[in-house]
DNA sequence: TCCCCTTTTTGAAACGTTTCAAATTTCTCA
DNA sequence: TGAGAAATTTGAAACGTTTCAAAAAGGGGA
């Protein structure tokens, strides 16, 4: 690590200016195709690379995205939703040749730490905000630091840009799938935490699908969860120890539907025959589980992939629009939803 | 973005030079507390943040550790066992203080570029290598180059530090389960992509099981895949394909196995009563699958947490071992494994 | 040969921080 | 009160690159 080829070496060696040298390598068209060329010689021979970080101190930009989640590694490490998300945004830095930068708070209650990462240190030229609560006072700062920034989820206030599914959609058509199709009128719900606006606005959609048809969500079959494999354990475990328990629950999404059929096996019950479930995401798990999960499928990929789009849209001004069908209103943008049918449900239908 | 403050204004106004500012802020002990008093009261007043690629640029350190992974991006967040591995190193990262950089490849037969990115820039302090290919030439090079260097797998070469897992013995295990407690004499397996060490030695344990009962592996019962899902679906499809197809198989990791149950369910087979299943990571998916995978669980985690912490140690002197059962003989550390049994190999056990 | 125009190269400044030898101030004690 | 020691502050260099005004070199026509 010590003493690497500086530009000054190879400007030396090839007989002319640091500046000279510096505009040859970059292919500045002011240099001589000669002199270039011989810079460049010189250069290979010495195995010459630039210093990055010298080179981002000079531009003062970093060239790295940072993808803040307000959650700890192991939480976003161990839930499926956001290896989607990853891959959406890395799909797009790669072709900008930008570089991902995950930042996670070190405890769960640290709210904070996350988003001074990297705030204090001004160490990305751009963020985005996946998974936090909306009464989430931090990640607000950003935006209104000037710093670019794009949230993923519905995060609708004026001046900040968003990425998001429509989860009310989505709840509505799963409450009204268990609804008109299998003839239930009674819903549990286990849903993510409230304070989170997908939980929250799923939560609403149940509700307003319920109360469509005349029906309502009694308190006790309200569970809310944190979207962890073990709440939807915990929470089916409650459901399911009721003096007369639900017999059909939407779970906000698919990893605590994990959780819930674990604990329906565990106390000698299944899915659909004893309790029907209809979850959210359809990510990977949902397909591997018995039964496979009827779920609504939100396109997680290309939340990554949008939000960075438009991030790197802000940050130079091109413009590549997905093609998921969304709707923008220039600022917030939102994908749709799609029931994926399988079998916990109660269908008999297809497995994918 | 523009115009941040800087140490300069901070000086300024505090009435000291930069020199003292920069010492106050570092809480170097040679200024007086009066003035590192009041030099931290005007930093806070004018919200001054320090430049930090200012700061990496001086003491020519990224503070960042790269981890390179010539997959592409899209196999590398699909792949289970990917994110152990961050979930380990990035809990060591964040003891230190260090951030992570993952280094992935645009296509996968660019090995490459993920290399060339990260050495090309020296954008890092050290670097982790995971899932190269034994014969792949440019993860070497790190080393070859004086890069602070930790491989992930079963790289044994001198010169070269690695973190591994017992391959072998696993593979011995798994294999000698099937024989030995359900009576098989004959195995299929499905391997990984035979360039790559893990899938080389996984094949060796079972051979060598194979022998110590002399057995023998028919050329026909033998698919090499990819670690894919897709490869264990394409693999168990050509196995039952066989005009008389193999009752009991290995399976190189557990995403093969969750494409080999595809395939069976979708011939109408099922496992174990038509095809006994071992397979290898103990990832979570290998408890959701019906039946739940027999599998030799290897501890991922913590291989990224004691590549990551060795790493450091080289970095800085400090010293951390982990619980898990590894030996080592200073420079090739090997972690243990052991064998899970769940029902997918026809024991009626437990479930976890 | 001289002048002007074009092409190419040079040299220095700038980016924001840390470090450290030298300068300055403050303190201690005879 | 003054000398020497200790504590504190200063100022400039250094890190490696890019940029750009100014200088130099080259070329063409009168």
């Amino acid at each position: 690590m010590k003493g690497r080829t500086t530009l000054k070496d190879v400007a030396k060696i090839a007989g002319v200016s640091i500046g000279t040298a510096s505009m040859a390598i970059n292919h500045n068209p002011l240099v001589n195709e000669e002199t270039r060329k011989k810079v460049l010689e010189i250069a290979a021979e010495l195995e010459y690379v630039p210093n990055e970080i010298a080179r981002r101190f000079q531009a003062q930009r970093t060239n790295t995205i940072a993808v803040v989640i307000p959650h700890t590694a192991s939480h976003v490490f161990s839930h499926p939703y956001f290896n989607g998300i990853f891959l959406g945004i890395t799909e797009v830095l790669e072709k900008y040749g930008m570089t991902l930068n995950i930042s996670t708070s070190p405890a769960e209650t640290d709210e904070q730490s996350a988003y001074q990462k990297i705030l204090q240190n001004r160490a990305a030229d751009g963020v985005i905000v996946a998974s936090a609560a909306a009464t989430d006072k931090n990640a607000f700062r950003f935006a209104q630091l000037g710093y670019p920034v794009v949230f993923i989820g519905d995060f609708l206030e004026e001046g900040i840009t968003s990425v998001g599914v429509d989860d009310y959609a989505g709840a509505f058509e799963a409450t009204e799938h268990l609804i008109k199709v299998h003839g239930f009128s009674r819903l549990a719900h286990i849903s993510g935490p409230l304070e989170h606006s997908s939980a929250r606005t799923r939560l609403d959609g149940l509700l307003e699908a319920l109360q469509a048809h005349q029906l309502e969500l009694l308190p006790s079959d309200l569970y809310e969860g944190d979207y962890s494999q073990e709440a939807g354990y915990v929470g089916m475990k409650r459901l399911i120890a009721l003096d007369d328990p639900p017999r059909a629950v939407f779970i906000g999404n698919d990893l605590m539907s994990v959780g819930a059929l674990q604990a329906l096996g565990e106390a000698g019950l299944s899915a659909p025959k004893d309790v029907a479930i209809v979850s959210f995401d359809d990510v990977h798990l949902a397909q591997l589980t018995s039964p496979p999960l009827t779920t609504v499928r939100q396109p997680i990929k290309e939340l990554g992939h949008s939000a960075a789009e438009i991030l790197m849209e802000r940050l130079t001004g091109d413009v590549d629009t997905g093609s998921w069908q969304r709707t923008t209103d220039g600022q917030h943008h939102k994908f749709e939803t799609k029931l994926v049918v399988r079998r916990s449900c109660g269908c008999t239908g297809g497995d994918s």
